[in-house]
DNA sequence: TTAATCTCTATAAAGTCTATAGGAAATAAG
DNA sequence: CTTATTTCCTATAGACTTTATAGAGATTAA
């Protein structure tokens, strides 16, 4: 859970952040380099060019993106990262489990990492657990349905029906 | 984002949880409340016995939720604290909204907090936002859909199918 | 007047997030 | 076999959030 205070016109409101950073930047860089997919290895120094994210921040984020199976990279010359497999087989919801965790909004209705709460006597008449399930199961259908290729595809398409600016 | 490290039998792993503990409690004074609609102001103190959470820190999440408009309150003996609507008017959202803030994972897909993404250059063209889009819409769905008396309901009905400890 | 309650302000420990620094290891080219 | 390139690894640190607790103030009913 990440929260800043923001003052516009001396107005400050909360702004909830669900989606970390890490996993942000880490989401840009598979997008960039499901779009060149096929074209040999890409270099982080490209990629932070492109996207515009902090060098240091994204090694390390590649990294554990590698250490998950979800990139290869090749060191010295000629060498950068590319993704492990074509972009229709990553899947939106393995890169947000891999930098953020998993899905569940509550550990005790996770299916990658499940946990009871501590708060939670009786799990099976936990009202706020039945409401919980229903959500991590709504957001995994739609990030485990979400490839790389379809979001490429999507941005694509919404470049088609409106170009300009 | 909150993070914490359990260890069980050596193996070190993860547990994500969307859903702070503040609203968590929050969520569950409310369903105490619910479930006692109707029969007068409910003490704190009685909360806290029942539910079995820390009473300095409910008190300060009973205010907020007191303030913006979800909860009546009475000082001094026989005081307490009550809902301010009859329980299938007030939705599960809300209160998560009041504890935790917006239910978007980005800010940029907020309804009640818009904000752009720093990170983001083009918003129109950006594949993340199009799949937290679906995202947010699915949860909010979920979230304003369930009011207390459904997830009360939902409790009463577990319990006739599945009596027992 | 007193006891019971909620209300408010301040504070603090622990933990997370977002990086950065500096160098080690591997690879390709010449 | 040397050099330039590039990823890989470890350590560290500031800012911020979360999760509370303490102590006293304000209000109400009996």
């Amino acid at each position: 859970m990440l929260y800043s205070i923001i003052s516009i016109k001396s107005i400050d409101f909360w702004v909830f952040e669900m989606l970390s950073r890490k996993a942000k930047y880490g989401l840009l860089a598979m997008l960039a380099l499901a779009r060149r997919y096929g074209q040999g290895p890409v270099l982080i120094a490209d990629l932070v060019t492109e996207e515009e994210l902090p060098r240091k921040f994204l090694e390390s984020i590649l990294l554990e993106l590698k250490k998950q199976g979800l990139l290869h990279s090749r060191r010295g010359r000629q060498g950068g990262y590319l993704l492990s497999r074509a972009p229709h087989l990553i899947f939106v919801g393995q890169i947000i489990r891999v930098l953020d965790g998993p899905l569940a909004p509550v550990s005790c209705v996770s299916q990658t990492a499940y946990r009871p709460c501590d708060e939670c006597r009786d799990e099976r008449r936990c009202g706020i657990r039945m409401v919980m399930q229903d959500v991590r199961d709504a957001m995994a259908a739609i990030l485990d349905g979400r490839s790389l290729q379809d979001v490429v595809a999507m941005v694509a398409a919404r470049e088609r029906t409106d170009p300009g600016s």
